[in-house]
RNA sequence: CGGGAGGUAGUUCAGCCCGGUAGAAUACGUGGUUUGGGACCACGGGGUCGCAGGUUCGAAUCCUGUCCUCCCGACCA
């Protein structure tokens, strides 16, 4: 890599980091690698999860709750899994503390208190999910089960990036029983596309919706799905997965069922999750310089209202002309903020909600209250237009939709842009150091190929494309025959 | 776990090379003037300089050790 780009790389990490933290989506913790979710974040992830909940709850979903530790020999027993995640697992060996006898005020770890059977902080929930499963199973009637949690997971990861990859993080993953291969399948690809769905419609993101090659697959999947989106540098970010387990884990933790037939068979799995990487996809897609810009359907505030005045007596009028439009905005769903502090000036705040990325902000000052009128400034685009304060409720309404729609056809444009085929390999390395994005290019289908092209470009195969074409052709790097394209990129 | 940078006021950092009363900006508190794109004045509170040793009359500064953080790499959602 050239230092060119590692220097960009280095400016965009540090753009990143100021847009989360001025932002005041999140910040350091004083517990390595994990991050505190400020109350601003924490809302938008409401929002996220709100929305989500609601789209599993209408593909027939029910949320559940299991534990977050799980015992070392329930965790070890889907080889494939236990194996893939091992390297990455908090363990508790220990259940008290007591003083120090050398060094007072200070604890330390009871060596009495050792656990017989070490505890796994859950990496992901499928073993402990398993385990309960089979007491749930025992008939065709039983199928399927279709259960979601939301929940926090622990990976030790050797670097950490707020958002994108921390300690601890939040996430949802759903866990499906099902009687027939088919069924799972269906699922596995139902539960991608309400993500595809959240992200492009409610995050204003384009995705690519694929499949994983093997060596990119989740530990114990048959198949991963993914959507994958790709960040204004150039680099892709796994945005989703959803697993097609096969009979795995039902083997695994001998989950089986009779059938209609009388006859004992194991079950068909899926597993699915989002996270609050999601929102690190959001601020890397449609942030500027200025700060977060927020789609609306998902924003904290999709408007925030400032007012501006000299003395009381202004301030009283407006207060009484901003009351009313909240009233209004409430009525027709708007999240609306009025921020009349008295400590900051317009200008201040100005700023302020443009690096919170507030869809639309209204400002209305004495000026206005003569002439009717507020000034409307949309966060995006950055213009601002004077308009009439009659029917301004329908106006902003309308703005917010058409801010979500152009926001995504925004990123989209950005993406279709960096979306390209490559034929030779110069063409290729070409492509992923100095333009970025997906390239779109033969593969020989083997995990050696794949490999190597890794370790000189640093691309990997993000997916195989759910819609990619029949189309014969030669591996860009072995020559080999393919009879599709996939995706590369460098990715987060 | 390798490479780099860094730890000094709530925050961002200067001071360190060349040892000698701990600083700036910003944030915070009080009072006042302000308010259409990050206001200004006055006064004020706030730091055992990451931690532990060592050298020295004297250490933020030099030496040794140690812990932690960030960035890059490896690993990964």
């Amino acid at each position: 890599m050239s230092k060119e780009i590692t220097s960009r790389s280095q400016d965009y990490a540090q753009w990143y980091n100021d847009l989360v933290i001025k932002g005041g989506l999140a910040d350091y913790s004083a517990v390595r690698g994990c991050m505190v979710i400020k109350p601003y974040g924490f809302t938008l992830w409401e929002n996220m999860r709100d929305q989500l909940d609601k789209m599993f709850k209408e593909t027939g979903h029910v949320n559940a709750y299991f534990p977050l530790f799980v015992p070392k020999s329930l965790f070890e027993a889907e080889e494939k899994n236990a194996e893939g995640f091992a390297k990455e697992c908090a363990i508790v060996t220990h259940y008290r503390l007591k003083n120090d006898p050398e060094n007072k005020g200070k604890l330390i770890v009871d060596p009495e208190a050792k656990l017989e059977e070490e505890l796994v902080v859950r990496p992901t929930s499928e073993a402990i999910i398993w385990s309960t499963y089979k007491t749930w199973i025992q008939s065709y009637r039983d199928l399927p089960i279709l259960v979601n949690q939301w929940a926090n997971v622990v990976r030790w990861e050797m670097r950490t990036r707020l958002f994108l990859r921390t300690t601890e993080f939040l996430w949802q993953e759903g866990h499906t029983a099902h009687a027939t291969q088919q069924e799972a399948v269906e699922e596995t690809v139902r539960m991608l596309d309400v993500y595809a769905d959240f992200v492009e419609n409610w995050m204003a993101l384009p995705v690519i919706k694929g499949v994983k090659t093997a060596s990119e697959r989740f530990a114990g999947a048959l198949d991963t799905y993914c959507i994958e989106a790709l960040m204004q540098d150039g680099k892709a970010l796994q945005a989703g997965t959803s697993h097609f387990l096969g009979q795995n884990f039902a083997k695994a933790f001998d989950v089986q069922f009779l059938n209609k037939e009388n006859k004992q068979e194991f079950v068909w799995a899926t597993s699915w999750g989002v996270s609050t990487r999601l929102i690190g996809a959001l601020v890397m897609a449609h942030s500027d310089d200025e700060g977060l810009v927020m789609p609306p359907k998902i924003a904290p505030f999709q408007v925030v209202v400032v007012p501006i005045y000299k003395g009381d007596e202004q301030k009283e009028i407006i207060d009484t002309k901003v009351k009313s439009l909240l009233q209004e905005l409430k009525l027709a769903g708007i999240r609306a903020k009025y921020d009349d502090n008295d400590n900051n000036r317009p200008g201040w705040k100005f700023a302020e909600y443009e690096k919170k990325g507030v869809p639309v902000r209204i400002a209305i000052g004495a000026r206005d209250i003569e002439n009717n009128t507020v000034e409307i400034a949309r966060r995006d685009t950055r213009e601002k237009v004077s308009v009439s304060i009659d029917g301004l409720t329908i106006r902003i309404a309308g703005l917010l939709d058409q801010i979500q729609q152009d926001m995504f056809n925004k990123a989209k444009a950005f993406r279709e842009e960096r979306i390209t085929p490559a034929d030779t390999w110069d063409e290729f390395v070409d492509l992923i150091s100095n333009k970025g994005g997906f390239v779109s290019a033969h593969w020989d289908g083997t995990p050696e190929t794949e490999e190597k092209i890794k370790e000189q470009t640093k691309a990997s195969i993000r997916c195989i494309p759910l819609d990619a074409a029949d189309e014969q052709g030669k591996c860009i790097l072995t020559g080999n025959p393919s009879n599709r394209r996939v995706l590369f990129a460098q990715a987060y």
